[in-house]
DNA sequence: GACCGACATGGACGCCCGTCGATGCGTGCG
DNA sequence: CGCACGCATCGACGGGCGTCCATGTCGGTC
């Protein structure tokens, strides 16, 4: 279905809520952290990111990381690749392994829309 | 595939990686978080939440949300359920509508997640 | 140059999720 | 008491995701 009103005042207005406002977020900055989301949204990506976290200067190479997680390679591949496709870690290639750092930008997007203030101001309906 | 070891030492320790530690978060309280994770990895989910959190006290109906969202009312309802099985909020019955409240709770055990170093001790491998 | 090891990619399978229409349930109103 | 309304649930459909095996690709080594 498409994107209906948010800015719209009228069909927002009745006898359940006289004065309310529906201001929304964005659709697509919206989007954008629900793909961040979707990135941290597996047992795995959890646990490589604090790993890569946990390690010095946020960088490690990958090679222990399928036993260590009780999966296959080409799944570890996978999670990594997803990882990367959000902009949580990057990964350069040394030799023949390839090392994984987190990168903190996207995480900070992430604090900035959880630190939502839970006790706004806004009146809303009924 | 089921769990290998996490504290297993010998397994990780070769030509490549000699004194590397493979340390992973406990594999339930990644799984936790990744729920919480599910959660928010839905715009309109993720726009509920910022809307909720901007209404007087953390708290809204939800009667006019289908509209503004662009969905119906059973996939509003979808969301919310999902929302409140994430402990990310939670709803009360006034009449004949149902409020929503956040819950911080939820939102501080993923703030406390996502505050990783980025630049941590452990000297990892290769 | 041939082999090997680390990693990426492709294809397949099963499962979960978002979305909808239709329906059921509870509450307030007339 | 019956009707209308807000919300939850059910069943179905399509798409995406996690996982695997098999294979391809690139860099080091001998």
């Amino acid at each position: 279905m498409t994107e209906l009103a948010t800015t719209h005042a009228h069909p927002l207005e009745d006898d359940c809520c006289p004065g309310a406002q529906g201001r929304l977020m964005p659709r697509e900055r919206a989007e954008d952290l629900a793909d961040v989301f979707k990135a941290l949204a597996d047992p795995a990506r959890v646990r490589l990111l604090e790993y890569l976290a946990a390690s010095r200067g946020g960088t490690a190479c990958a090679c222990h990381l399928p036993a260590a997680l009780g999966i296959t390679q080409p799944t570890l591949s996978h999670h990594l690749r997803r990882l990367r496709a959000a902009g949580l870690v990057e990964g350069d290639r040394r030799g023949r392994w390839v090392h994984y750092t987190v990168r903190p930008e996207a995480l900070d997007r992430v604090r900035a829309y959880l630190d939502l203030p839970t006790d706004g101001a806004e009146d809303r309906c009924c």
